[in-house]
DNA sequence: ATTTTTAATGATAATTATTATTAAGTGAAT
DNA sequence: ATTCACTTAATAATAATTATCATTAAAAAT
């Protein structure tokens, strides 16, 4: 966790930002909550929990600059609010997700699963692949046994 | 182009709505810019110079119930507005995308190509599939050339 | 044909998410 | 200490979408 951190603030550094008290304090709430997705007002509201004098702006701008270092994902899933995900250490790409139409739940895969597919884009449409955003929209385990 | 809008007609009475002039005012500006990413603003405004008494609301309504009709499908590429794209009909899935992000043009891409991946994530995550968002951020083939 | 009911519309207000502005605070570099 | 770039909190502004409601059009019942 703590070596986390100080990565992301190498990061920070790297392109001449400072891991601001309230930067930081908006970090570990990403870590603390990685599994979830955590619109700016959910983050802002958590934030606010240990550091009361936050302002939701800061905030915004925070999860901004952290987007642009590819820190975070910023990702909408059709509920009218953007969420934000922190993206897993190393990797290339953004991971996928399965949205339940059912209960609304929203798991992960982190298996890129797209190799084989990207390759056949990148030839057929002449298009260099950067990054990618994939949603499966269905009936989660979890729904399916009730 | 009318047999079109027939069956989508015949969609709408199957659901008991009515095929209204605002409605297929509406649907016409959609299928003569079927290769475009519309926004309601921009389906409002093309819209009303055929129907200049037209409402904004109505537009929103009439795209909304499109949706739940599976006739439009709705969108973001996180540009802060939603968009609106005609299904292919019989398509049992929405098309994917291609996100420039060095001039933001949109292409499509009407294959399929996830049956196998779709496979997997039903059998390993035990996910039952409805439908699918895919994008590809990066660079079109128009922005290579130069 | 007339009345009654229902559905749909247009105008506009309200809400909500996000971004911009402003004035003040901070801390490193001179 | 002073300067300077960066950052912040508070607040205002903007933009997209949704809700409300009076009016109209269409359908159903009489
Ligand atoms: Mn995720
Ligand atoms: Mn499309
Ligand atoms: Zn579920
Ligand atoms: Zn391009």
């Amino acid at each position: 966790m703590e070596s986390r951190i100080d990565r992301i603030k190498k990061q920070l550094s790297g392109a001449s930002y400072k891991l601001t008290p309230q930067r930081e304090a908006t970090v570990r709430v990403l870590l603390e909550n990685e599994e979830d997705h955590l619109s700016a007002e959910d983050v802002f509201l958590l934030v606010r929990e240990k550091s009361p004098d936050i302002g939701l702006a800061t905030v915004y701008r925070t999860l901004e600059l952290l987007n642009e270092l590819n820190v975070v994902d910023k990702i909408q899933f059709g509920d009218g609010v953007s969420r934000y995900d922190l993206r897993q250490e190393g990797a290339a790409h953004f991971h996928h997700h399965l949205v339940c139409i059912e209960c609304g739940a929203v798991d992960e895969i982190q298996e890129d699963l797209l190799e084989d597919v990207e390759a056949i884009v990148e030839k057929k449409w002449n298009f260099i692949i950067k990054d990618h955003r994939l949603t499966f929209h269905g009936i989660c385990h979890r729904c399916q046994d009730k």
